[in-house]
Formats: C-alpha cells, structure tokens, sequence
DNA sequence: ACCTATTTGTCCGTATGTATG
DNA sequence: CCATACATACGGACAAATAGG
C-alpha cells in the first residue's frame, strides 16, 4: 500500500497527509479492517512529524473512514460500519441540532428528503 | 465574563475548556457577536498551554458556536448563522452520506423525523 | 492473572507562517 | 506597512489503553 500526499501544496500538511490516505482507502489498495501503517513509520516514510499524520488519522476517523485509539492500530473501517453507524450518528447530530433551533420533525425531514433529490 | 474549566477531571483539558466557554456562551454571559478572551490570555488564566484552548476553540467552532480566523478575533457566532446555516450545512452533509450509502430521500428523511421524537 | 511492549492520546514548548484590521 | 492573533508544524515527554507472551 503506496500513501503518499496528495492535492494542493497549499493545503496544510496534514490535510494532504489525510487526502493520501483517503485515496489509498477509495482505491481499494487497503481493504476495509485492514491495518494502516502506523502513525510513526508513515510520518517518517513521508518526511512529516508523527503529530501530523495522528491529525491526520484524526481527520479521517471524524469522516468515518478510519477505526483507531490507544494501544490498537489504526485500521480501515468496515463498509458496514463506515455505512450505517456513520449514517445513524449524523442523523442523531442533526436531529439534535434541528431541536435546538426549533424545527419541526418534519420540517427536518422534509429538508433531507428535499436536499438529497 | 468568567470562564473556567468545566466537566470532569477524567476528561482531557482541551475539552474542559471547551466546555467552560460552552457554558459561557448559554449562560449568556457573552453575547453573539462580542469578542472571546484570546486565546493565548485565557491560556494564563486557567493555567494551560496556548495550544490546548486553540484546540477547545476549534472544537466550538466546529460545532458552530464560535467564529474565529487567522488575525481576528474570536467572537461567538450570530445567532442565526449559528442556527439556520449550520443546520442547512448539516443537512447538506448528511445528504450526501447518504446518498453515498445507497439510502432513498425519503428513507434518510424519515430516520430524521425519527430520530426527533 | 501478570507483565511488557506497542501505539495512540494529550499536553507542553517553541518557531514560523499568514490573514486581518 | 505594522501589530495582532489564530494556524500549522516540529519536537519532547508522559499517560493510558490494548495486545501479546
């Protein structure tokens, strides 16, 4: 498995760090539960400090896309975890969100519904 | 306005902090708009490093809360971009998760009346 | 059940960059 | 053009959770 950075030199590292990771998931090059290169080693293969690429891990395990913590290795999510619980977690945000602001339970169905045709 | 460290002692600082201006801000204590200590101040107060209440900002930024930049200062959002754009934004987000993971809009739509009630 | 190595998580300090006013 | 203040990056240290023997 290749990681390099990818995408504009003038993107903070760490994003660019992320965005390689990102595309090594997206092609396949990595299967989901696999292990990916431990934060250490990727940050010296690539010329970067460790902390870098834990923001950038960081960064991919907000969207989802990553699995780590302490003491394990950091490993490409399963598709059905990275699908449904991603999903479901985003809907408890939002429904949060909506009430907080007054909205209607239908109001903020309906906007889903509205914003996904 | 009075701002200290909030929540329990097991959690990591920067999320204490962020807590504290979190509760400064519903507490209205600080009104949308008005300025929020620098960081680099509110570090001395409560006795962190500068980099710990940069990352609890960034934490309350993300969630919509504050409004901050390079050169500016920190300042607590709008009311209403705090309201209808953040949640058209996570509207827009959730949408295309959804979509991504093969969902219908009315399904996705109705997981968020769901999740409401 | 214990110990140990591994690996991420947090915090601090310092330096430099960069958009804003 | 200059001062301000957040943004990023590096480095070091230690904590904490996990996995393996």
């Amino acid at each position: 498995m290749f990681i390099r950075m990818e995408g504009s030199e003038a993107q903070p590292y760490f994003l660019r760090v992320a965005a390689g990771v990102r595309r090594a998931i997206a092609e396949e090059s990595v299967a989901p539960g696999e292990r990916l290169p431990q934060a250490k080693e990727l940050a010296e293969g690539l010329g970067v400090n460790l902390h870098t690429v834990l923001r950038a891990y960081g960064v991919l395990r907000d969207e989802g896309l990553v699995e780590m913590g302490r003491g394990r290795a950091v490993r490409v999510a399963p598709a059905a975890s990275a699908g449904r619980a991603r999903v479901a977690e985003m809907v408890e945000r939002l429904a949060a969100e909506a009430r907080r602001w007054g909205l209607a339970p239908e109001e903020a169905g309906a906007l889903v519904t509205e914003a996904m045709r």
